[in-house]
DNA sequence: ATATACTATGAGGAAATTTCATAGGATTCC
DNA sequence: GGAATCCTATGAAATTTCCTCATAGTATAT
């Protein structure tokens, strides 16, 4: 019997265009998925997948399944929202800090979403960008802050976000452009573009130059535009989210190239106090926004271990749940 | 996580008005049900159903998940229809003779509702009443009966649709008004007013009057409301599906009465050549009487041990082990 | 008050789903 | 053209989920 379960994975593999990132994206291993598709593919009397070189591809049953998995998904999207509505304390609000700039780049459309599908609620995006953004929650003066996982401090919540990378972003006509990835080492003597932010917020900073005890010079800029502006006009070089840089990488406006033979990646988390975290709107906030980012950004992954000491396993393989 | 099979029984709820009753319509256990349903309200975070007198009664909660349940239900069948639509890629035909007369009271709405999801397809009635319909399978004159189980034949399946009870018809001031309930030898004496059918193929006849011995005089009559008439006009008593003659009964033009003390009870299938019942559009048919049926008329019960062949065959539906 | 019709619940078992382990197919890179 | 790398498929074992059975509980009606 065709499941809701069933719908949810195809869309997720729609989305990513291979069984083992779907299988991820619904927390399954690629062998569960895989079955899944079968068991689909026996519902339907025909296949709903073909393979396709590296991945997989819908076939029209495929298609005209997802056309209804995308129907049905909303339709229980609403249903829930209303289900929380109905459960009463109608009303309240979200007010969001962030700890990363560039998240501006999708927040403001996952806001208007959201505000669609929650219009009693209030939301409101803290003004400004904070030392230290988790500060706010603890004063009360910010509900739900977005930024790498602080560590654990009791009495806040992490909600998984996603995994994304970040790209070196050199000038077009930079004397790294030939190498394929770049190491510490070659950050020294160069000006890195970064936010305003303090060193230690900084990964390429604290997780790769200062262990290899590389200390660029340093020039800010508040917007992500002008970070570019600036590498484009060769005052040095930056390193940002791929999904922030792809079109301007795309366009050749700059180059990017990845730092560390597997990549620098990090983590994107939503922090909540326990009792904001408990209110399902909040949940929901956290829903839209991981959905809807998977949706419109490229090369995310998905956070597999959301909760404690997590384990990071680097090889292939597949481990999950 | 919420599954179809949770909107399901959802529907089978709101519809039948007890946990038992739906249970039987999706072929579970009342325990089973029971189960789901406190699942939902967890799922929920608040009840969806509350019991009320004989039954249940859905909430505010439990209103909004049906509405989702039918938008869910009917997306997934429209995706099924065109799935089978891909598979099929041909057009067909659909020839549809009656073994009973009362049967007319439900087919033609039914028919219009397959003629919207299967333009394609050719629906026809056979004309005429016919001593033996299931010869008509066999003249390949038509594709699918609808009638009682008539044994098994080889190469015949059959799909189950209701069971329903036949009441006695009497007119109002009948000397029997005063009975709750009628027994064989009630009938002797009176005339009795039927379809133009074959004394076996009257189940009062068959089941319960010829067993006593009993052998009342008849007059036939084409028409339901002609049937109706005879007996309101004191020509004689009549025994007709409690569905098609609730109206008239509700409103005092007739009296109903049960016959046997728990009733007599009469079982309704659609009985295909193999090759038909292949057919998705033939089992979809089937599925649409089914739903309409139950939604529409009154006192209908699902058949709990439908033939093993005849349930593998023909519903695409729940496994009922 | 007792019969009746219905629902709730815990335990045990059956069934479906997931994972594990592995094989096999395609593509890319020297 | 082989090695490396991604990807998917599949059978069997393991796990989780779901269903049934048995029975208790609750409301309604007679």
């Amino acid at each position: 019997m065709l499941e809701i379960r069933h719908l949810r994975s195809l869309i997720a593999l729609a989305e990513s265009g291979t069984v083992s990132a779907a299988a991820k994206r619904v927390h399954l291993t690629q062998s569960a998925l895989s079955h899944q598709l079968r068991a689909m593919d026996e519902h339907a009397g025909m296949p709903v997948v073909r393979r396709k070189g590296q991945g997989v591809e819908l076939t029209e049953a495929g298609r005209r399944l997802l056309a209804a998995a995308r129907a049905v998904a909303s339709e229980i999207l609403d249903a829930e929202r209303d289900l929380a509505r109905i459960a009463g304390r109608a009303g309240g609000e979200l007010r969001i800090a962030l700890e990363c700039h560039t998240c501006f780049d999708w927040l403001m459309p996952v806001m208007d979403a959201f505000r669609r599908a929650w219009p009693e609620i209030e939301l409101d995006l803290v003004a400004g960008f904070h030392p230290d953004p988790f500060a706010l929650l603890a004063a009360d003066r910010a509900d739900l802050v977005i930024g790498s996982e602080p560590g654990r401090r009791r009495g806040l919540v992490h909600a998984p976000l996603f995994r994304f990378e970040i790209l070196a972003v050199l000038p077009t006509d930079h004397p790294l452009k030939t190498k394929q990835w770049l190491e510490a080492q070659d950050f020294r003597g160069q000006t890195l573009i970064t936010y305003p932010v303090p060193e230690g917020r900084i990964d390429l900073v604290r997780r790769v130059l200062r262990p290899a005890g590389v200390r660029p010079q340093r020039r800010t800029a508040e917007l992500t535009v002008a970070i570019l502006q600036l590498v484009a006009s060769r005052r040095g070089v930056a390193a940002l989210p791929n999904w922030g840089i792809k079109n301007y990488a795309d366009y050749g406006y700059v180059l990017a190239r990845r730092i560390g033979k597997s990549g620098l990646w990090s983590e994107l988390y939503a922090t909540m106090t326990e009792d904001v975290a408990a209110q399902r709107f909040a949940a929901d906030f956290v829903a839209t926004a991981r959905a809807r980012c998977f949706e419109t950004l490229d090369g995310l992954e998905p956070i597999e271990r959301p909760s404690p000491a997590a384990h990071q396993k680097v090889s292939s393989g597949q481990s999950n749940r």
